[in-house]
DNA sequence: ATGTTAGTTCTGTTTAAACTGAAAAAAGAG
DNA sequence: CTCTTTTTTCAGTTTAAACAGAACTAACAT
């Protein structure tokens, strides 16, 4: 197997986006990779061409799949694991946010109440750090429960509110 | 200058936050110190009540103005420059987003764009994969555009929208 | 001018994460 | 059960980024 020019553009870059976002290159390059293809993969495919060693492969697929963004396959009379990808973005996206909300917003609230609180208690903390400590926790939950509640809508009506952009204000007399 | 339990386990946290999202701990960090902190700091008030090292701070300053998250300040009868962040948690997340969509999402779009011509260019590129290259760059490109929409919307606009949650659906009937 | 203090730049070190290759373990097949 | 194929785990190695400390520059005071 071999990958066009354009192919491997898009690859190359989609590794160098997640590493500013906190997924390594591999895992990144793997993800494209699966993207743009059709038939599954097997592991030994993957790590031919993308020069990547087999247990680098294996280690990656596992956290593709700990993000819902790739899932095993199996072929007819082929005893490997095969892969593919999501290949609707909308649902790459959402993907991603709720495995990050779980693995890291639902726990940074839960340390930003602990502080709020412990702050509240504490002579030695300023009353402005307090606020302010409070006031970011207030945040992140109210964004997070906004999330909670569009993730619920059915992927059409947000097509149509997104359609909509800055004409959704007039329902709220903005 | 000291700082209190709960304000050092917030500064820490945020710090480790900071490097899951592709920043490093030490911007973090001082993020966090700059937002619980009431008067402007210098960096050597900084740099003592991290443990960071001054040039290290020095350059940390600078990443953090330029996402436009902190910003220069002078005392009267101090020669020194102070530092003070943005205070509004909502303001902060804008200035992180607009920071990070011109510095990463905008170049994407562009290389999206380019690879999505070349493939339909390319008869060495399967048609799927063509298919997925302009796929993508339609979704990156259209959640840009409702981005930038939405992003110029009043602040009260966007906290009612929010509060509405998924009642927004019925406007457009979901 | 000289001295002093703040800020930046540069070079080398440290550290954490990514990655490899080999060894072990599973999972079939015969 | 034994042999083969595939996957996972583990123990180093490599690599890139973060970081520290020194050297340098700029700004101001005396």
């Amino acid at each position: 197997m071999k990958l066009s020019a354009p192919m491997q553009r898009f690859v190359v870059h989609w590794g160098e986006m997640g590493s500013r976002w906190g997924v390594n290159r591999s895992i990144a390059q793997i993800h494209a990779l699966l993207y743009l293809t059709d038939a599954p993969l097997h592991a030994e495919d993957i790590s031919e061409v993308l020069q990547i060693a087999r247990s680098n492969v294996s280690n990656s697929l596992k956290e593709l799949q700990g993000l819902a963004l790739v899932r095993r396959e199996h072929v007819l009379g082929d005893r490997r694991d095969h892969f593919t990808a999501t290949h609707e973005p909308w649902d790459m996206l959402m993907a991603i946010a709720e495995a990050r909300k779980q693995r890291e917003i639902d726990p940074l609230i839960e340390i930003l109440r602990e502080c709020a609180d412990a702050a509240d208690a504490d002579p030695e903390t300023p009353q402005m750090a307090r606020d302010r400590l409070r006031r970011m926790e207030g945040f992140v939950t109210n964004l997070t429960g906004w999330y909670a509640q569009i993730r619920k809508l059915p992927q059409g009506t947000l097509v149509k509110l997104m359609g909509l952009g800055t004409k959704i204000a007039r329902f709220v007399g903005g």
